[in-house]
DNA sequence: TTAACGGTTGAATGATTGCTCAACCATTAA
DNA sequence: TTAATGGTTGAGCAATCATTCAACCGTTAA
């Protein structure tokens, strides 16, 4: 019964050592769910722009809007999700919102994109 | 028509200084393209474990199959994609193939996600 | 040669998702 | 009050994508 994942599977293992030890320290299934979430919002290339846009400067969906070229429709959309990721948050001033990243650590991911990409 | 860009636009901007700076040191469109492409790989459940495992030790199709529960053909349709992205090298020793990471650079990527939904 | 096994592949399908469109809310200026 | 502006929202649509299924390839053992 700790093996219920098993009878899915269409074949037999091969080297069970391997399998053993992979599965020992093996995170949750949360943690994965959560990390595959966080890998989404920068999976997408308006989102990954709006994100690298904020990593310089705290921007309104307008000026948003016209750097990239898209509608605020569009923008405010993906902000949504990224605000819902917890990866964005907002600050309202009158007419005009502006948003900024949550924290700084999500600017290490971009850096460890970056010089994979540029390998 | 540097700005063509804008057209696509259905607002106008409000703070010019800070679409300047930020267009200034812009990346160009084909690395958030590939950067994109690149976290894409992390973002689904599938293979974000199989990149975790892989980070582990080097493992053949039915043994990822069996840890993960899920069928060869499953596995073997995102090692595909994996190996396309240059994320994964294969070996293959008679009837078996072994995956592994292309380069240890990929785990940099996982800590950092892991360090971010842990926070 | 044949059968079994590890692995790959392409088409089909259901699910997810990014953008558009039109309507709408909130704030401000007229 | 009204109109204009910045921004949000939900439905709808087209595109993308992950898995299944069935067929297939290459290697090895019988």
């Amino acid at each position: 019964m700790a093996k219920k994942e098993q009878s899915l599977c269409d074949c037999h293992a091969i080297h069970d050592e391997v399998i053993e030890r992979v599965r020992n320290g093996m995170p949750e299934n949360k943690d994965f769910y959560d990390l595959a979430n966080l890998y989404k919002m920068f999976a997408d290339n308006t989102r990954v722009r709006i994100l690298w846009a904020l990593s310089r400067e705290e921007m309104c969906v307008c000026d948003l809007a016209v750097l990239l070229g898209m509608t605020k429709s569009a923008i405010s959309h993906q902000l949504k999700s990224l605000r819902l990721s917890n990866l964005v948050k907002y600050d309202k001033q009158g007419k005009i919102v502006y948003y900024s990243l949550a924290d700084d650590h999500i600017k290490d991911i971009f850096e460890k994109g970056f010089e994979h990409i540029h390998e």
